[in-house]
RNA sequence: GCUCCGGUAGUGUAGCCCGGCCAAUCAUGCCGGCCUUUCGAGCCGGCGACUCGGGUUCGAAUCCCGACCGGAGCACCA
């Protein structure tokens, strides 16, 4: 089987059902898996993308057997296109694509398909030295009365003069032509792909049939619609330039990396697209599914901690001095614990809680700082409230049904800022985030699971999802 | 317009080829409960679908026809 991408970005999540699907079939019935990095159009080859591609495969988990570049294989895409020519099936068109397009459409042949073979072969060799970008291309005669407009003599070789980044060459194969002469010549005997490749099956059926080849078997599963992230390599690589992405790794982005960088593990991605499978219905992919498959990961190896977003202060009267050791994952005492701590002076604390949170609270209020006392709210303003120390038990708290919140000392507090696909989230994470480490997967108890990619004065934090 | 494909709960999926064991599977989601010092995890319960209309048949999610809806392709991209 093959993995076929373009060099063109990273691999996105498109891309990851294609390899993963490949990949799985690999696995469960044995077989070879060859990725064919197709560069073919030298516009559109992004050189770092060969290198990306693979990282991404190997970060994915999908076993590679062998990697075979297109762009190096130029001379035998001449040979067969020589041979199909030598035998009558292939003719040079000089025809515009607007012109051809309407003798097409009118199912009627144009003058160039009744030269002769010399004829044919002498204009080929002439795509190499004479004719300009768009003055020829090579077509495969399959007929001009098809019933199928698309199958009608349709194109195989073409000039283009933008300049190659691996190679020296002027004359390029097209997708139909070089598939078809590679996976027949690389022994690929099962084709698993997007259903936007119908049409070219039936393309490149012409061309086994010319060569009396056996075609493989093909597959070909439904568009996969994801909402709300771009996946369009063109556009990302557009967006970077301008500058509304950072880099092929921004949060808001559908590329394997961006997943990486929020925490999402290969894992997870790979049971999603397996769930998915090869249906030829179109579907729409839910990030519900893949966050709870994730969550199953990540859940068990995140530690807690408290991070108060839009921190709104809260100053309490009577609180008392506090300090209590509680664990980094409540199943998991074996990995230790951090420390909550709380040194009022003269009998006043102050504490940040979330502007979420806040927002709730009326005078009145009754409610619970987590993990350590309740208070009462005394007073609400716009931006401070004041509250009184009430007690210590959460029993008195349960009983009153009192929210839980989340809280951070105001005086001792560790900057966080967490990086989500629509926004950056500013705000205060406890003492002990100071203890994280690059690539660490933490849960902000009552916020969401996100991945540290950056320690030093504060933390900034990569959102995965609730 | 032309050529081709597909339609099972909010989402994904099993079943369809080989009709009965399907008043339809599993997961996720949502709602509720228990537990729990998270809106997390776990446990328990609930919600929720065979697009519609004909036909064949003793019997249809499954076979046939039509309608409707959705999608793909019709490039000198892959």
């Amino acid at each position: 089987m093959r993995f076929a991408p373009n060099p063109s970005g990273p691999l996105h999540l498109g891309h990851a059902r294609a390899a993963v699907l490949n990949d799985a079939y690999v696995k469960r019935y044995g077989g070879k898996l060859i990725l064919r990095i197709e560069d073919t159009d030298p516009a559109r080859v992004f050189p770092p993308a060969y290198e990306m591609i693979q990282e991404d495969l190997r970060w994915l988990g999908v076993e590679v057997h062998e990697v075979v570049v297109q762009s190096s294989r130029l001379e035998i895409y001449y040979e067969y296109a020589r041979k199909l020519i030598e035998a009558g099936h292939a003719y040079v068109c000089e025809c515009t694509s607007e012109e051809f397009q309407k003798l097409k459409l009118a199912k009627k042949e144009c003058e160039h398909r009744s030269k002769s073979v010399k004829e044919n072969l002498e204009d080929f060799e002439r795509m190499f030295t004479e004719y300009k970008e768009g003055e020829a291309v090579l077509r495969l005669k399959t007929g001009v009365d098809l019933r199928d407009p698309a199958m009608r003599d349709f194109p195989i070789m073409r000039i283009s003069e933008t300049p190659h980044p691996r190679v020296k060459a002027r004359v390029y194969p097209l997708m139909n032509f070089s598939v078809a002469i590679d996976d027949h010549l690389l022994g690929i005997t099962h084709v698993l792909r997007g259903k936007d490749h119908i049409v070219n099956t039936r393309k490149q059926e012409f061309i086994y049939r010319f060569f009396g080849w056996r075609m493989p078997e093909f597959i070909h599963y439904g568009r996969l619609k994801i909402e709300g992230v771009a996946l369009s390599t063109s556009k990302i690589k557009e967006g970077i330039e301008a500058g509304r992405y950072a880099s092929w790794d921004d949060a808001s982005l559908g590329t394997l990396r961006a997943l990486a960088r929020r925490g999402f593990r290969s894992e997870a991605i790979r049971k999603a697209m397996l769930e998915v499978g090869v249906k030829q219905s179109d579907i729409s992919f839910s990030w519900k599914n893949l966050f709870a498959y994730n969550r199953e990961l990540i859940e068990p190896i995140a530690n807690r901690y408290f991070f108060v977003a839009s921190p709104v202060e809260v100053v309490i009267e009577g609180a008392p001095e506090f300090s209590r050791e509680v664990r980094l994952h409540p199943d998991h005492p074996e990995r230790g614990s951090r420390k909550l701590e709380l040194t009022p002076e003269q009998g006043i604390a102050s504490v940040f809680i979330a502007h979420s949170d806040y927002e709730k609270l009326r005078e009145g209020s009754f409610m619970r700082l987590m993990e350590g006392f309740n208070i009462e709210i005394v007073e609400k303003g716009k931006e401070k409230a004041k509250a009184r120390f009430h007690s210590f038990e959460l029993d008195e708290a349960k009983r009153r049904k009192a929210p839980l919140i989340h809280w951070v000392p105001a005086q001792e507090n560790i900057a966080v800022k967490v990086v989500k696909p629509d926004r950056i989230e500013s705000g205060v994470g406890e003492p002990s985030l100071a203890k994280v480490k690059r690539d660490d997967v933490v849960q902000f108890e009552r916020y969401g699971f996100a991945r540290v990619d950056e320690v030093g004065e504060g933390v900034v934090a990569y959102y995965a999802h609730p």
